[in-house]
RNA sequence: GCUCCCAUCGUCUAGUGGCCUAGGACACCACCCUCUCAAGGUGGCGGCACGGGUUCGAAUCCCGUUGGGAGUGCCA
């Protein structure tokens, strides 16, 4: 075994990957990336049956998402808490033998009852003394010690806990199986884990924790309490009332580097003037001594502020093909009708004009529909213009025969508005939404280029029959 | 209730006793650019929760108040 520290992370088995998570195995991995240390992925439930292999799936495809790559020699696992069982059993054993721990024979109702009579809270350590052996029903409890544990914490610092507010808390259930804690604790020994980064909420854990650490021999690793995520009620981030999965992030087209670096700067700023850096330099940077102590609100404007960036970062071709899946998987379109081309060359205009890459298709779906997809809004302001019937005829002629390119068919309406005084700005919404459907959209010369002469005049006619 | 954590613009943050007249980013507003919408450019609005100390000097250190949050299972 070399020095090298190991990370563990272990995501919360909710059934999808949380925002916040993803957040903790980015710390995780940064950490490890920068010191040559390991990132232990941990699936964690002492119970099997909850161990579906599509679940597992999911974490190793969202962190490969992530760009923390299963395959990389830093990362290791999944490992299963569930299959160290018989270890967690022994090591209990061996803190019962040792005197670390001790049986009780009281239920939970008889440990109300006594808490509810003597007014105070929780288990009162009624069995330590009494001796007792292990039998069914009987579970094992920790014999918590006299003082205080110091947790030494790399973001919070030192914090004290005063032992006697501390239950004597259960190792072994009576059914003899081991309760997470253990198990935890039983399991990082195991794998030799020198780093414990997590969320805040499990702070008030750690010093069970850490007393079980020392109970076993061991000397206790190194904690860090990172912060929680919250909603705008700051509230912990939750399934119900908030967007936490990541999945879904990704499937409206978040970009993973956004969404990476958005992350990053939720309690923790890299150095300089500007929030947009590349995880080689987050890697280099980060600290955990350097995050914040308070909540942060996972802000999805912010969010959306980031990948609109990133989008533009991209070059051209990229974007057309970050754009693959959504134009494959949109039904405003029927398949057959999509024509990459005719992508491929508005694309560019497109890329300054959207936030994700779900709002392409309906961004250029007047390319590959058969008709203007109509917006009644749009139709009715645009043609109340009393000019909008003789600019739809102008043009409708002028395309005719004019150069294809979209300087010509621009000159085709500036020569309009050169006649007729009306501005370039006003005369081109009826033309807009003849040819797109929509009064917002791509440039409007560039657009009726790609869509082709005969379907723009096919749909200038469409519209002037429609005024009638 | 008990235990623990936290407190800089609306939001995310920089700041570790003098470089602070508190910097940046998102959002918002205005202007410029402009075929719509964006993008881009320029500028603006806006904050150290409160009260006591310590110090020549406090956003920064200490105490208290208030306000938030988390945890409190034979769940993980």
């Amino acid at each position: 075994m070399s020095g090298a520290p190991r990370y563990r992370f272990a995501p919360s088995p909710t059934g999808f990957f949380h925002v916040g998570g993803a957040r903790t195995a980015l710390y995780n991995w940064a950490l490890a990336q920068r010191t040559g240390g390991t990132f232990v992925l941990r699936i964690e439930d002492t119970d099997e049956s909850r161990n579906s292999p599509e679940w597992t799936r999911g974490i190793i495809d969202a962190l490969a998402w992530l760009g923390i790559d299963s395959s990389s020699p830093a990362f290791e696992g999944p490992h299963f808490q569930s299959a160290n069982a018989a270890l967690h059993v022994e090591a209990a054993m061996r803190l019962w033998r040792e005197g670390h721990a001790y049986w009780c024979d009281l239920t939970p109702e008889q440990v109300q009852e006594r808490a509810r009579e003597s007014g105070r809270q929780g288990y009162d350590g009624y069995s330590r003394d009494r001796g007792l052996e292990p039998g069914p029903g009987r579970v094992l409890r920790f014999r918590v010690p006299e003082g205080v544990t110091v947790v030494e914490d790399l973001v919070r610092g030192r914090v004290e806990f005063s032992n006697d507010t501390i239950e004597d808390f259960v190792l072994l259930r009576g059914n003899g199986t081991p309760m997470f804690l253990l198990a935890n604790v039983v399991d990082d020994i195991e794998m030799g884990i020198t780093h414990v980064v997590r969320a805040e909420e499990h702070l008030p854990n750690t010093p069970k924790q850490q007393m079980l650490w020392r109970a076993l021999g061991q000397p206790a690793p190194v904690w860090a309490h990172v912060p929680v995520l919250v909603n705008e009620q700051r509230k912990k981030l939750s399934k119900r009332r908030d967007k936490v999965a990541l999945e879904q992030y990704r499937d409206e087209g978040i970009l993973p580097a956004a969404m990476v670096n958005y992350l990053m700067t939720l309690g923790w700023a890299p150095a300089g003037d500007t929030e947009i850096v590349p995880w080689e330099r987050i890697v280099e940077e980060f600290r955990l001594e350097d995050v914040n102590h308070s909540p942060a609100f996972f802000d999805v404007k912010k969010l959306l502020a980031f990948n609109g960036d990133y989008i533009r970062m991209m070059d051209p071709a990229g974007f057309i093909d970050a754009c693959a899946p959504v134009l494959a998987a949109t039904d405003l379109w029927p398949a057959s009708r999509f024509d990459a081309e005719c992508f491929t060359a508005i694309a560019p205009h497109v890329q300054t004009r959207v936030a994700v890459l779900g709002e392409v298709p309906a961004m250029v779906d007047f390319l590959f529909l058969p008709d203007a997809p109509l917006d009644d809004a749009s139709w009715d302001k645009a043609m109340s213009a009393d000019f909008a019937r003789e600019i739809l005829v102008d043009m409708a002629s002028g395309l005719v025969d004019c150069e294809w390119s979209a300087v010509a068919i621009k000159g085709v309406l500036d020569a309009w508005c050169e006649r007729t005084g009306v501005k370039l700005g006003k005369a081109q919404a009826p033309v807009r939404v003849a040819i797109t459907g929509r009064s917002v959209g791509p440039p409007l010369f560039e657009s009726i280029e790609v869509l082709g002469r005969e379907a723009s005049l096919a749909r200038l006619r469409s519209a002037l029959g429609r005024l009638d």
